[in-house]
DNA sequence: CTGTTAGCGCCTTCAG
DNA sequence: CTGAAGGCGCTAACAG
C-alpha cells in the first residue's frame, strides 16, 4: 500500500483537516470534548483516511501519565500463574490499559531487576504475584523500590500476603487448607503426611499451618517426619513423596501444598506401584485446569486464580488512590474429587 | 523514604552533578559513550544516590523507537501459549526489551482490535501467536493492519504457518502428524479415528492430512465417517470423541489434533467405560507439560513451544531488517508413551 | 569531550 | 469554540 515511512502524525491530521493541531487533539484525544461536532467530524474522518494512530509514548510524556499496568509473575509458564495473568488482562482490556509483562523465575534477584525495569516505563500500576518469603535479604530492596514507585504516585498491588504496606489480593491459604484437612479426616484419613515445597514462602508455611490446625480440631495430628519439603515445581512433588514414604510408610492421605506438586506426587506414586485414590490418598491446593484432567481426578481447594487477577487490576485503578491500603481476603473452598475415596477406618 | 512527588528526571540529575543535560544522557543511556571516565563516574553516581530511572516513554519519543516487543496469544491459560509466551519474554530479556502481551481470545475481531492498540505503543515488533485461519473476513483487515506496521519500520512475525508476507516460525505440523501415524501403524493401530478442531484453522488441516498421508504411506487408510470435528478444547475433545465413537464403535486408535484435545479425549473415554491406552490408543499433538502427567502418558508430537517464541524474538531483532521475509521451520518428534501401546493384529 | 539548540509527538494552559 | 505557545523528558546534531 505505502512504501517505508513514518507513522501518521497528529500534525499531519490537523493539516489535512485544515485545523490547528490543538483542535485535532481535543478531537480525538480529548478528554473534555468541547469541540464542535462538524469539525469533530471532519478532523475524524481525515484521522481515519490517513491512517492516524496516536503514539501512546508521546502521550505518557505530555500526560505524566501512561496507560500501562506492568504484572510480574514468578513463571507464565506455570498454570497457576498463568490463570491470574489471564485475569489480569481481561481487567486490563476492560479498562483500556495494556499489560506488559515479566517472569521472574522464582528468583528474587530478577524480580528486583524487572520492578527496576517496570519503573522506568512509569506505568500506572505493578501487580506482584508469588508468595512473599520470610527473611529475604533481596526483600528490602525490593520494598525500597515499590515504595519509590508509590511514592512519585504509582500503585502496588500486591497477589500475596499481609501485611503490607500496599494493596493486597490475599488467597485464604490458611482457612482453605485447614477444611481440606477437616475434610480428609472426615472421608477416614488416618495418618497423614505433607509434601510442601519451600517453607520460606509463606504460601507453604500458611497451608502447611492450616492443614494442621484442621487435623488437630479433628482430634488427629501429625506425626514429626511426616512433614517433607521440596522444590515448589511438579519435580519437586516427585521427589518429596518418595522422600516421604522412605520416611513414614504407613501414611495413608497426602496433602501437597499445590496442585502441581500433587501431579508430581502421584507420578511418583504410581512409580511406586501404589495407586492413588486407592492405595493412597491425595488431595492439592490450587484447583489449577488440570486437577480434573488428571487420573484419578484431584481433591484439591479451588482458589479462583483468574479472579484474583482480575481484582487486582479493579485495585489498581481504584479511582480513591489516596486511601489506605487495602486487603482484599479471598476465600476457597474444597472441592472433592476421585483422589480421596471414603476409606474405612481401621480402629473405630 | 520521600514524600508523594514526582519521579527524578534527567535534568535534576545533570544539576546536581554540575553538567548539562546532554552529558548527563550520554553519560548514563548514551549509545557512544564519548564522556570523560570521571565526570561519566559522577554523573551515574548521583544518578544512582537520586534514585534517578530513565522515562522509557520519553526516550522513545525522543528516539522514534521504542524497546517493546508485543504478543498476541489466543489465550495465556492455555498451555500452549503460555508455553510459547515464556519463549518470547525470556528471548525478549536478553535482549532487553519489555514484553506487552495481550489474548484475543479465539476473536478475529479482538486480534483486530489488539493489533490497532499495539500499533499505537509503536512498538518494536509485533508478534502474532495462533493459527492462521481459511478464508477469514477480518484475515484482510488484520493484514492491512500488520502491512501498515511494517511499511512504518516494524517487524512482524507469524508464529503460523506460511505463505506470508512477513517472518513466520512454522511448526511441521504436516510432517509431524505423518511420521505419527506411521508409528501408529506399526504399533498395530488398524482402525483410526481423528478427533480434530476446526477445519478453518490451518493447523487442524495441516495435521489431519499430515495424518492421512501417514496413514496412506503405511498402506492403511480412513472412513469417511471417522474424522470428527469440534472445538480447539478439552470440550471439544470430549464431545469429538463420543461423536467419533458413536459414528464408528470399533475403532481401535485415536489421534486428536492436539494435547490439550486428547486429555478431553480420554476423560470421555473413560466415561464411557472404557480405558485408554488399553482399549483404545489414543495420542495428541504439541508435547504439552501435562501430556507427562496424565494417565496414561499421553503419546504425541513434540512441538518445541517454548523455542518457537524465543526464535520468533531473534526474527524480530534481527539486524538485518531489509531482508526478505524468512520461514524459519520448526521440526518435530514423535515421543512414544503410555497411551499407545503395541498392539496385536487381529488378522495378520 | 562538553554545552547549546532543536526537535520527537502530544497535551494544555491562555488568549482571543 | 478555536489557535498560538509552552512544556513533558529525553536525544541528536551542531558548534565550540
Amino acid at each position: 500500500m505505502s512504501a517505508k515511512g513514518q507513522p501518521v502524525t497528529l500534525g499531519e491530521v490537523a493539516k489535512a483537516a485544515g485545523v490547528s493541531i490543538a483542535t485535532a487533539s481535543r478531537a480525538i484525544n480529548g478528554s473534555t470534548r468541547r469541540v464542535s461536532e462538524d469539525i469533530r467530524k471532519r478532523v475524524q474522518e481525515t484521522a481515519d483516511r490517513l491512517g492516524y494512530l496516536p503514539n501512546l509514548s508521546a502521550q505518557a510524556v505530555a500526560k505524566g501519565a501512561s496507560s500501562t499496568v506492568a504484572v510480574v509473575v514468578s513463571d507464565i509458564a506455570d498454570p497457576f500463574f498463568s490463570a491470574i495473568a489471564a485475569g489480569v488482562m481481561r481487567g486490563a482490556n476492560e479498562a483500556g490499559l495494556v499489560v506488559t509483562l515479566a517472569a521472574a523465575d522464582h528468583t528474587p534477584q530478577n524480580e528486583l531487576d524487572i520492578v527496576r525495569t517496570f519503573r522506568s516505563q512509569r506505568p500506572r500500576a505493578i501487580i506482584l504475584s508469588g508468595s512473599r518469603s520470610v527473611a529475604d535479604p533481596n526483600q528490602a530492596l525490593l520494598d525500597e523500590q515499590l515504595e519509590a514507585f508509590a511514592s512519585t504516585g504509582g500503585k502496588v498491588v500486591l497477589i500475596s500476603q499481609s501485611p503490607s504496606p500496599f494493596d493486597v489480593v490475599e488467597l485464604a491459604n490458611r482457612e482453605g487448607a485447614r477444611e481440606l484437612a477437616r475434610v480428609l479426616v472426615e472421608r477416614g484419613g488416618q495418618r497423614f503426611g505433607i509434601v510442601t515445597g519451600p517453607q520460606r514462602l509463606m504460601t507453604n508455611r500458611d497451608r502447611v499451618a492450616g492443614f494442621r490446625e484442621g487435623l488437630e480440631e479433628s482430634g488427629t495430628s501429625l506425626e514429626t517426619d511426616a512433614v517433607v519439603e521440596a522444590e515448589f515445581s511438579r519435580d519437586g512433588g516427585y521427589t518429596g513423596l518418595r522422600t516421604l514414604l522412605s520416611r513414614v510408610p504407613e501414611v495413608d492421605t497426602i496433602f501437597a501444598t499445590s496442585d502441581v506438586m500433587a501431579i508430581g506426587a502421584m507420578t511418583a506414586l504410581r512409580d511406586l506401584g501404589k495407586t492413588p485414590g486407592k492405595d493412597i490418598s491425595i488431595a492439592g491446593f490450587d484447583d489449577i485446569d488440570t486437577a480434573r484432567d488428571v487420573t484419578p481426578t484431584l481433591t484439591t481447594v479451588v482458589a479462583p486464580l483468574a479472579d484474583m487477577g482480575y481484582r487486582a487490576v479493579k485495585l489498581a485503578i481504584d479511582p480513591d488512590a489516596a486511601r489506605d491500603p487495602q486487603v482484599l481476603k479471598v476465600n476457597t473452598s474444597v472441592i472433592v474429587r476421585e483422589s480421596t475415596p471414603v476409606r474405612e477406618r481401621a480402629s473405630a
